[in-house]
DNA sequence: AAGACTATATGTATAAAGAATATAGTACTG
DNA sequence: CAGTACTATATTCTTTATACATATAGTCTT
């Protein structure tokens, strides 16, 4: 009998709201990147290449586009299928900065709420 | 000028997803509860009073008792309103023992992207 | 009697993300 | 050179979590 999901957590996406867009803004921060490229690099932050999804992935890059976080271009000559390579703008920046400090705040209330669990479960 | 909200990050919500339903399954742990008078226990977990959504809380927990995680009854006599009181199922503490263990990998892959930020700004 | 507070609930809207699918060019391989 | 695998981007549809607004009603205080 297979896996039959008793926990409802284990119904798949463990997302965390806006994660993926503060770790693109990150991986732009000091070079240039495009799509299909940033999927490894994405596995350092606990992105699998299966688990990724490509279609959040793109559609992730043209909205930051869209908010001014990024610009792109065709890259110029070069082998195999065309890249749309992504740029960060001081916008951009700015916005990682920002997001910075809301991760902090998650963490920390992360921690509160384990810490709560280990003291009521030991 | 008001603040205009240059950053993106900024409007509004900061949410993580299903925390709030965590958080609930925690509270609910040793003792039963009811929704109004849950929030106040909320704010430990970083849950203003003036920022927590009265019909998200109630609406989740509608949902955990169709899941099976919390089991409610109306309170028996008592001063004020009546109040639907919430119990946590064995259900619901296999859930939390799982929850745990994804918010504490959300958890090191927040610090991983605050290291890699570190790194890159100092 | 008026108003503040306690308490629960629902209808509608929005935003983030997944699943599935479409489209093509390039590289390798026999 | 035909077939296959890989690289690369994009769109449509759907689901899920949450917010916003509003409804309802009992209780307490003055």
């Amino acid at each position: 009998m297979k896996d039959n999901r008793t926990f409802f957590c284990n119904g798949k996406p463990h997302h965390m709201e806006r994660f993926l867009e503060v770790c693109l803004l990150l991986l732009l921060y000091d070079e240039i990147g495009y799509g299909y490229g940033l999927i490894e690099q994405l596995a350092s932050f606990g992105f699998s290449e299966a688990g990724l999804n490509m279609s959040t992935l793109y559609r992730t890059l043209r909205k930051m586009e869209n908010e001014g976080l990024v610009t792109s271009q065709w890259e110029e000559g070069g082998q195999g299928p065309k890249r749309r390579v992504y740029e960060i703008t001081k916008d951009g920046k700015n916005e990682l900065d920002q997001w910075i400090g809301i991760l902090k705040i998650r963490k920390s209330r992360i921690e509160v709420l384990i810490n709560q669990y280990d003291e009521k479960t030991t």
